[in-house]
DNA sequence: ATGAAAGCGCTAACAC
DNA sequence: GTGTTAGCGCTTTCAT
C-alpha cells in the first residue's frame, strides 16, 4: 500500500479570532443586570425566567426583554450551589469507540433527558480499571441529579462511594444480583446460551467460538460453553474450541479466529463469534475456503449492528433492544427525581435470536 | 427471518437498593466538616487538598486522613462558583451513533483533557439544526472552561452566542475561513478532489458517486465533481453521476447506489463512496455482478475505518489523523486556559490516500 | 405578585 | 504556613 498525505500548518494567525474572548476580563452579565434593566428584584426576575406563571406576563415581558438586550445567559452553577439540582446526569460509558452497541441505549437516553430538562453529560470509564475510583470521583464532585453506568462496574471501591454518594443510579447493560441502586440491562449468559440452543435446534452438532476477555464477552463465552457442553455440542469432556482474541474486536479477528479453529478442528460446524463486526470477518474466511454458510459451517454474531442484514450470507445474530434500555434508564431516574414513588430496581429488557440466513 | 425473544420484567423488588438513596435528607459533608475533624481553618483544608505545596506534610497527612474518615466528596459547583473555572470542557458532536469517525477524535481529547485536569463533558448536537441554538445557551449556562465543536456549526444565531460568550473554542473535523475561535480540521473539498486525482492518475477515466446530503459529505463532493471535471472524467459537459442516499451512511446505500448507477452508466470504471461502509456495499454489489475491483471498477471510500484493510480487496480510502485533531484540539484549549500565548488559530490537519488495492 | 435577607460550599485576597 | 473575611450568582425562606 502506498499512503500520499496532504498536510499543511497554517501560519498562526494572530489575534483574528481570539481578540477580547480570553476568559479574563470580561465582565459577567448576571442576573442582577436583567433585573436591573427590568427595573424589578433580581428575584422577580428569577421568577420570571424559570417560574412565569408566578409573575405577570407584562413582568415576563419585561424580564425577557431586558434578559435580551444585555445578552444574558444564566449561570447554572449558581443556581445549582443553592437549589442543591444541577439538572445534570453522568452516564459513564467503558468507551466511546465506534462500533459500540450502546451507544443506541446512550442517544435514546440522552433523547429522554433533555425532553425533560436534563443534561446529560458522558464520562468514558475506560478499560483501566485503576483509574475507575477517580472517575467516580470526580463525577459525584459534579453532584449530577443522577448517574448512568454502562456495564457492571467491577472495582467494589467504586461500587462504594457511588452507593455512599446518594443519588439515583441505574447500571445497564449486564444483569447482577446485587445492583448498586437501580438495573436495567440483560443477561449475558441467557444470551450465551441461546446463542448455543439456536445452533442445536438448527442441527449443528460441533462447535467454537471466537470471543474476547471483556467482561460481558466472557460472560456470553461462559453462558455459551455451559449450553454447548449440556447440549452435547462439544465432544464429551472436552472444552469449547475457542479462539481468544484482544479487545477491541475487530473483523480480522473473525478471520484470523475461524482459520485458527478450522485448522485445529476441522470438524467443526458452527462458529459463535462475540460481535457482528468479528462473525462479519468469518463469513468472509469460510468464502475464502469455499464453505458454504450455513450449509457447511454456520456463524452467529452478537449486537445486530446496521450492516449485518446485509451480510452475504444476512448475518444470524442478537439484538438488544438498547433505545429500549436507554428510554428505561432514564425514565427510572426521572421518576425518582419527579417524586417518593417505588421505581422497580431491576429490571430485564432480554434480547432476541435474529435468525436469518447464516445459521 | 424469524426471531426470537427473550424477556423478563422481574417485578418491583422495592427498598432493596434504594434505602436512604433519595436525593432528599441527606447531610452533605462539606470542607467545614473535614477541617473541624483536622483541628483547622476550612481555608487550610482546601489547600491540603487543591495545593499540598502550600502546607506542611503533617497538615496534608491530618487532613487526608479526616477526609476519608468522612467520607468527603469536594463540591466542585461550590469551587467552581468562587474560583470561575469549572474544569469542564463542553464538547458538541453532531451525533453519537456508531461509525462515526470522529469518535476518535473525541477519545483522544478526552485523554489529553483528562490528563491536565479538565473533564470532558459531550453534547450532542443533532441534525436538527433548530435545537442548535437552545443547546448552545444550555452549554454555555454551565460555564465550561473551553468547547469544541465537531463539524462546523451552521446556524449564525449559535456562532454568534458562542463568540458572545467569551470562552476558548475549537472547531475541528472541517475547514472554514470564518472560524468562531480556533479550528483544528482539514477540507473536505480538498479530500474529493484527491479522491478524483488519483482515480485519474490509476488510469480511470469515467467515474461515479454515492453520496449523502450531510454537509461534510456534500463539500467532498463539490470538490469530487470538480476534479472529476477538470481531469475528464465525465463526459464533456456533463455531471458525475451520482447516487444521493439519506444520512445516515449504510452498506446496503453502497449496493443500491453501485447498482442504480451501473445499470444508467454501464461504462462507468471507478466510483467515489462518502463512507467506507457504503464503500464496502459496493465491493459487495460489484462481486455479485461478477466485476473484477479494481481492473472493471475501482471504489474508493472516506474514513479508513478499522475494517477498511480487511476488506476483499483491501480498501482505497481517505485517512483523517482523528487522534492528532483531538489532541491539537484538547492542546489549543489547554493552552490558552493556561497562560495568554497566542494560540496558532488554524491548524490544518490533512488526510492521507491510503492506496490499497481496491483502486 | 413581589421583595428582603440569608446562605449554598468553596476559594481569592489579604492579613498575620 | 495558616487564618479571617468576603463574596461568587443564584434561589430558598419568609414577609408583605
Amino acid at each position: 500500500m502506498t499512503k500520499k498525505s496532504v498536510h499543511a500548518i497554517k501560519p498562526v494567525q494572530a489575534g483574528t479570532a481570539g481578540e477580547g474572548l480570553s476568559a479574563r476580563g470580561r465582565v459577567n452579565i448576571t442576573l442582577a443586570d436583567v433585573a436591573r434593566v427590568a427595573g424589578i428584584s433580581t428575584i422577580t426576575a428569577s421568577r420570571a425566567l424559570n417560574n412565569p406563571s408566578l409573575v405577570t406576563t407584562e413582568t415576563q415581558r419585561r424580564v425577557r426583554e431586558a434578559a435580551a438586550s444585555v445578552g444574558y445567559v444564566p449561570n447554572l452553577i449558581a443556581g445549582s450551589m443553592r437549589s442543591n439540582r444541577t439538572r445534570l446526569i453522568a452516564c459513564l460509558v467503558p468507551t466511546i469507540a465506534s462500533g459500540s452497541a450502546f451507544l443506541v441505549a446512550v442517544h435514546a437516553m440522552t433523547e429522554s433527558f433533555t425532553a425533560a430538562g436534563y443534561q446529560v453529560m458522558l464520562g468514558e470509564r475506560g478499560y483501566d480499571h485503576s483509574r475507575e475510583e477517580q472517575l467516580v470521583e470526580a463525577v459525584i464532585a459534579r453532584r449530577p441529579d443522577g448517574i448512568v453506568v454502562t456495564g457492571v462496574m467491577l472495582s467494589e471501591a467504586a461500587r462504594r462511594r457511588l452507593k455512599n454518594a446518594g443519588m439515583p443510579i441505574v447500571e445497564t447493560w449486564d444483569m447482577t444480583d446485587t445492583p448498586i441502586d437501580m438495573l436495567v440491562g440483560f443477561s449475558h449468559l441467557q444470551v450465551g446460551a441461546e446463542i448455543a440452543k439456536h445452533l442445536h435446534a438448527n442441527g449443528y452438532r460441533r462447535v467454537g467460538m471466537v470471543t474476547n476477555r471483556e467482561p460481558r464477552g466472557e460472560k456470553r463465552a461462559q453462558g455459551f460453553s455451559d449450553a454447548a457442553k449440556r447440549l452435547g455440542l462439544v465432544a464429551p469432556g472436552a472444552e469449547v474450541p475457542t479462539y481468544l482474541m484482544d479487545a477491541p474486536s475487530r473483523m480480522k479477528h473473525g478471520r484470523e479466529g475461524l482459520a485458527h479453529l478450522l485448522d485445529r478442528y476441522p470438524d467443526l460446524d458452527a462458529v459463535y463469534c462475540a460481535s457482528d463486526l468479528v462473525a462479519v470477518g468469518a463469513l468472509i474466511e469460510a468464502k475464502s475456503r469455499g464453505l458454504q454458510v450455513p450449509k457447511q459451517i454456520a456463524v452467529m454474531g452478537f449486537g445486530d449492528l446496521d450492516f449485518a442484514m446485509d451480510t452475504d450470507p444476512p448475518l444470524t445474530t442478537i439484538h438488544v433492544d438498547g433505545e429500549a434500555i436507554g428510554r428505561q434508564a432514564a425514565a427510572c431516574i426521572i421518576t425518582r427525581l419527579s417524586n417518593e414513588d417505588v421505581v422497580p430496581s431491576v429490571i430485564d429488557i432480554g434480547f432476541s435470536v435474529m435468525a436469518r440466513e447464516s445459521a
